[in-house]
DNA sequence: CGCAATTGAGTTGTGCACAACCTAATGGGC
DNA sequence: GCCCATTAGGTTGTGCACAACTCAATTGCG
């Protein structure tokens, strides 16, 4: 039925029912989050993974940086992003230019609408925290575990 | 430059910096999770849903789910369900037939090698909970403060 | 210098996710 | 028995994700 073994050291991994795993109530609620974000985001014609390109442009500021660099934050590839990209070009909130310096290069910058956005969207934060349901001290430790599941994972992959 | 009472009362959701929010740790720990799981899933020819799909057909045993009554546990819809399903069925794991009550619903039950599928798995939750670095009790924790506020939102939609 | 290896971005193809819509089957009220 | 709202599943269209590939620009090494 299942392996004992397992099951002894490991009983939250036993048997391969579904309840019981960890990474279907991760895929689960990371999916619910976006449904909290989807009718926000749509207040403002964006999509989530949008708004994660904009956050890293707000913090980033002045310096533009490349389509390898935003893909490195966010950890997707440009497969994702060069689409993606176009699309938020295409919505006047960024623009794509090609560096002088190394023609290979995108640099990504914002618009004055795209920097607008920012004053515009600084209550989403708090308002899908609330639909957590979690306390603050909760959310602090839920992001500061699931980071360190993200490292292990990405540290393991480079190997 | 950012909501101060928000940030007086809810520090962790402050400012909209990429590193600081939970949504984001949730979004890139669910797809490293995903990755762990690509390569494993890959060698028995599925998809991480595909999978969780097949969680839900060993759980059921004999009686097969409707594709409804799958996506009420996966929390799906039939948009996303019926590509995969059918997917599956070409795949020669399950079959997918009418209710001769009720013309209406299909019925998703396994084949022989869906089943054997089950006993070749078993090995799978084990090694990807081990990729996480985490120990027993974080993984208990970190899937039942998941399960929590998967609840809680979807709680709140349906009012 | 010359050229092979590397890097950066984009494209293509597959498979989710989900909204919006469609059709057929069902069931309750009259 | 008839009608209409409801239910179940499927289809279409958009937007991620990611693997595999292409191509041009750059780098580094002999």
């Amino acid at each position: 039925m299942h392996n004992s073994i397992a099951h002894y050291v490991f009983p939250v991994t036993d048997d391969l029912v579904l309840g019981r795993q960890v990474c279907f109530a991760l895929y689960a609620a990371s999916r619910a989050l976006t449904d909290v974000y989807r009718p926000i985001l749509d207040e403002f014609g964006l999509t989530y993974p949008q708004y994660l390109v904009l956050l890293v442009l707000w913090e980033r500021g002045d310096d533009a940086p490349t389509v390898s660099e935003l893909g490195a934050a966010l950890r997707l590839d440009s497969g994702t992003l060069s689409p993606l990209l176009k699309r938020l070009e295409a919505a006047g909130v960024l623009v794509r230019s090609r560096s002088a310096a190394d023609e290979r290069r995108v640099e990504v910058r914002l618009t004055d609408a795209g920097r607008a956005l920012r004053e515009r969207m600084c209550g989403v934060p708090l308002r899908v925290a609330l639909a957590t349901g979690l306390t603050e001290a909760e959310l602090i430790g839920l992001r500061d575990t699931l980071n360190r599941v993200t490292e292990t994972i990405h540290r393991q992959k480079e190997k």
